[in-house]
DNA sequence: CTGGGGAGGGGGCCC
DNA sequence: GGGGCCCCCTCCCCA
């Protein structure tokens, strides 16, 4: 971005929630600023009260943290025990652990338990997927919204030290239709690729299908715009679900490219690619492979897949018989003849074939020499230093300041700008990972001689830069 | 640890 | 704008 310009950056950091959510249980586990004590018969489990709001509508209402309460009116302010003796340890350990890890794990003798106490604290998604795999239909006792008009109510409750989830008072006016509740499930803190896409019920070691708050119809769905039915297209109802401001604008967004995911918050590039890109949060695999039934996101990729039977490698090797079902791994291939091992590690000068090796063989920490002559040159003009800069994200401060500068509008830790970025991002992967993603390509593949002002041409000159700083540095050490 | 194959996912181009 | 097709990158797995 270029000084002056004040267009506004998404920076979308897809491990943030993940490593939150870690971080968050691994708090409670020491007891680390809980604030909430929930206790089961007995058995105490500390926990946190904003991830318990966020998590189950009952703790929300107990604690006035449904939107539309008045702040500062918190119920909960002087609650720090919770006595649910209505739900059993074992449901309630188990819910606990599925508030801060996305994951229910249950056996399937605990099961009704489990449903049991999602209903009662008002946790839908988990008591959809326990109804699901006990084959119940979801009549109104079940109906966890409902089950949640007898949970408590702080206007009702008062101050309490010890809220009983045991008879909980009927709220005096409080109406709150499915479609309300629903997309609040989706801010629970586990939004990152890994556990969207991933995300499951484990019971007896195997992985159920995925389970998310998705009862109404998608925005696809209502508007009819999809051909196909995708009935996982739900999340898109986080982003006009819910109400909030700063979703003005979603239906809008849709027909523009590049559009955001409202999940990952990833810009997807290309028209007609979020629904595809949807699918990889929602496990939807609708192409089928008649062949042997395995299932794909895309039909390209089956189509690749359909190569495996029909014996097709569209790809030969013009020096040997090989074939390749990729032309990519013909790429690869041919680097073999040719001899060729453009990327080079920069600190002990091996050389690979393939890219994705030498960053196999940089994030595995097994490359610890320090550079000790300067690296090979890139064989002429126009072909750039193959992995730089991404091959110095983790282990070069001054590229990952270079970098952190760009990003707040600066070519380099120029004077002034005293930071490493080491220092000021304590996790610089998570932020190369962030700019290598959306943003990232044109740092990947700059655009040669263009745009002075251009990400590309600005961390390809560091990278150059940093090499003639360390040569002249050697050289005056030397 | 490395080489190689395969698969998942994103972007570009085109219809 | 949606979708097909292709290329590319990246990751995972296995030998």
């Amino acid at each position: 971005m270029s000084p002056g310009e004040d267009g506004l950056i998404g920076i979308p950091f897809p491990e943030h929630s993940n490593d939150l959510l870690s971080r968050l249980n691994a708090q409670r586990r020491t007891g680390l600023l809980c604030d909430l004590t929930l206790t089961s018969r007995g058995t105490r489990y500390p926990t946190h009260r904003s991830v318990m709001a966020a998590v189950s509508l009952y703790f929300r209402r107990l604690f006035g943290a449904e939107e539309g309460d008045e702040v500062g009116e918190s119920v909960g302010d002087g609650c720090s025990v919770c006595q649910l003796d209505c739900v059993s340890p074992d449901a309630l350990a188990a819910l606990l652990e599925f508030a801060y890890t996305a994951t229910l794990t249950i056996r399937s003798s605990g099961m009704r338990d489990v449903l049991k106490g999602a209903q009662l604290l008002g946790i839908q998604c988990v008591a959809d997927a326990c109804r699901d795999i006990l084959g119940e239909a979801g009549d109104d006792l079940a109906n966890p919204v409902k089950e949640a008009e007898h949970l408590p109510s702080r206007r009702k409750q008062g101050r309490c030290s010890v809220a009983r989830a045991v008879s909980p008072a009927r709220p005096v006016s409080f109406i709150a239709p499915a479609s309300e509740d629903t997309p609040e499930y989706g801010v629970l803190p586990t939004q990152g690729r890994e556990a969207h896409a991933h995300r499951g019920l484990l019971i007896n070691g195997a992985a159920h299908k995925s389970y998310r708050p998705e009862d109404t119809p998608s925005e696809e769905e209502e508007s009819g715009a999809q051909g196909r039915a995708t009935p996982h297209h739900s999340q898109s109802q986080q982003g006009d679900g819910a109400g909030g401001g700063a979703t003005v604008g979603v239906r809008k967004r849709k027909s523009q490219t590049p559009q955001q995911c409202p999940v990952c918050q990833k810009i997807i590039h290309g028209a007609g690619k979020l629904p595809r890109h949807m699918r990889t949060h929602t496990g939807e695999k609708p192409f089928q492979c008649s062949a042997c039934g395995v299932r794909f996101t895309r039909n390209d990729k089956l189509k690749i897949h359909m190569r495996k039977h029909t014996g097709e490698r569209p790809y030969p090797c013009p020096s040997c018989p090989a074939r390749f079902l990729h032309s990519y791994d013909l790429k690869n291939h041919l680097s073999l003849h040719s001899g060729d091992r453009p990327f080079e590690c920069p600190l002990c000068h091996k050389a690979f074939a393939r890219e994705d090796h030498l960053q196999r063989h940089r994030k595995g920490h097994s490359c610890l020499e320090l550079r000790t002559r300067r690296p090979r040159r890139s064989p002429g003009p126009g072909a750039s230093p193959p992995t730089e800069p991404f091959g110095l994200h983790q282990q070069h401060p001054d590229h990952m300041s270079a970098v952190a500068g760009l990003l707040e509008g600066h070519g380099g830790p120029g004077p002034g700008v005293p930071l490493l970025a080491s220092a000021r991002m304590p996790f610089p992967e998570l932020l190369w990972r962030a700019v290598a993603g959306p943003l990232g390509k044109s740092l990947e593949k700059p655009e040669g001689g263009s745009s002075p002002h251009g990400s590309g041409s600005v961390t390809h000159r560091t990278w150059e830069e940093e090499d003639e700083e360390q040569e002249d540095a050697g050289e005056e050490e030397e």
